[in-house]
DNA sequence: CTGAAAGCGCTAACAA
DNA sequence: TTGTTAGCGCTTTCAG
């Protein structure tokens, strides 16, 4: 590394002193805008760029937040951090992404590294039910925010969609469009998501006078695969159903391909939703896969104000579920 | 924040010279070990954590290097970090990311943050062609490295994977399985990596004294759709082919569906094989899609190597292209 | 309006 | 073997 210039480079090449320069350049104190602009001149000349790290020792505090994904896709974290760090920056403050993918040591390895790098905040983002600090760290009430995550730790701050809400809005919407026999065809049963998302179908259903016929209700896996097996399973039915809520884009796709195969036509014989809104998948599928949108990015924004408070010393209401949105394709509605 | 002890708390807690407690905790010069007990019991009490701030002002290197991807999905982003992280962990450097989105005021905003903080080192990854730190930013002779990314300054280091080689070895294993009129569909001709890819496609076709069909040859863009359409396209020829490269993975499953549904069977009638090994699309294609890998954490790894050689003080070769591997499954070989 | 000096937390050279 | 001190680059009083 090419030695960086420093500020008394700066005050020197300037012929000012190292306090003058300072001023100049953080407009603060008062100058004659001679020097000023004599100060600013040498800096610009010299590529001068203040050392943050100096600066960070100097006032206690580095205005810097780490965030720690368990997410080994990017896929979801990255819309987050989007967001995060639009409204972060707006404060002045950088915001780092370490990557721990699920593996207890890295990310201890990497809260580690953060903490020695003294940030004013701490996110932890990624699916992960049982989430924490890796045990034995101790974070000393750093401003801590779990997002699209959770910690088991009582008053920890987290942050999550509306698993409930969403899975409500996408039975609705198939309830508006008039079917009757609504299944849902999920994940496994040991994901909170699973178990709220199911809750929002019932909860929609019940709202409708309708009740929930257990045959509707299958779990499996997140694949294509088992959005296929479990459509063949649901035709096999005395009554099948007329539509489905899916518990992911990926099995809502491979429940509408297992349709084509069998000649069905969404929606007409059968409307189909589907949950993430991954547009990749989403908008692969025949026809195109209405979903249930989770605003990650409105998600990451949202952490960012709490965090900003938090950091601001303001105490901040344990956990909160953001609203998800409808977004309506063919496989719902033909017209979209 | 709760204020963290210092080094200077830890020294008092224990009885001892600051000097004394730097180096019982850095195991420098020669204590009795009795001291040094004392002082790492008091460290341990305390829940201290050396300021890196401090050390890295102290000793003028930070021991950290960043990460700017341009991949707003993080799907190729991902893996090549962890390989980056691994490498530079063992050197006791911390890796950072920033994303860029593709939007060079982000990126400018983020080699500001990270030139603040002092990195040691800089890595730019993303597809883009025309990679370039953002104009006007003097890096100053900060060791930096593209890594599945370019820039189009003279002398840069790049690390990217092998297309060329990738599409030959995906060819030459069309060919081994006896296939004599093989395809290639692929994305966007503006695609440096498209038209290696290409190139790659031909040599193996010379290669066995083959000639390139231009029929067989088709251009569009890196959709499941453009593959649908791409394999109608090519069974109204007089001569169709019976094998395809695609030139990635959602084009391979793009060509795969629209097999199926003209009752074409994989890889009997037509052998496919995809690019990028996308686990999720090539898994959950039917047949499950053959495709080639472009080892991203290998090349993540690499890149950390040279950028540590770099980072010491070493020239680096400019450019280098690292091989891909062959993944088959049953869309070339139904006993995979 | 500008300069001098202390100190953020740490390490390393030098004294004791 | 341990203590003292200077200084990394910066900001911020307090003098001049």
């Amino acid at each position: 590394m090419s030695p960086r210039p420093t500020l008394r480079d700066v005050a020197t090449h300037a012929g000012v002193s190292l306090g003058t320069a300072s001023k100049a350049l953080n407009k603060s104190g008062t100058l004659r805008s001679e020097t000023r602009n004599k100060v600013l001149a040498s800096a610009r000349a010299l590529g001068f760029r203040p050392n943050d790290l100096a600066q960070a020792l100097h006032r206690g505090q580095s205005y810097t937040v780490g965030l720690i994904s368990n997410d080994s896709f990017g896929r979801f974290t990255m819309p987050i951090m989007e967001g995060l760090e639009d409204v972060l920056h707006e404060a002045g403050i950088a915001l780092f992404m370490c990557n721990a993918t699920d593996d207890p040591e890295r990310e201890k390895r990497h809260i580690d590294q953060l903490l020695g790098k003294r940030v004013d905040g701490l996110v932890f983002t990624g699916r992960r039910a049982d989430r924490r600090p890796a045990p034995g760290l101790n974070l000393g009430g750093l401003p801590t925010i779990y997002v699209f995550s959770q910690s088991d730790e009582p008053g920890s701050v987290c942050l999550l969609p509306d698993d409930a809400g969403g899975a409500r809005l996408a039975t609705e919407h198939l309830l508006a469009l008039g079917r009757g026999r609504i299944a849902h065809v999920t994940g496994p049963q040991d994901f909170e998501a699973v178990r709220l998302r199911h809750e929002g179908y019932r909860q929609a259903l019940t709202g409708a006078d309708r009740a929930v016929d257990p045959d509707l209700v299958l779990y499996g896996d997140w694949s294509e695969h088992w959005g296929r097996e479990a459509l063949h399973r649901l035709c096999a039915l005395a009554q099948p159903p007329d539509a489905i809520v899916a518990g992911n884009d990926q099995i809502g796709r491979g429940l509408l391909e297992a349709m084509r195969e069998r000649g069905l036509v969404a929606p007409d014989d059968i409307a189909v939703i589907g949950f993430d809104n991954w547009s990749v998948m989403a908008e692969a599928a025949r026809p195109p896969l209405s979903s249930i949108d989770m605003n990650l990015r409105a998600l990451g924004e949202e952490a960012g104000r709490r965090l900003r408070r938090m950091m601001a010393g303001e105490e901040i209401a344990s956990t909160a579920r953001l609203p998800c949105s409808l977004v309506v394709r063919a496989s719902t509605d033909p017209t979209a």
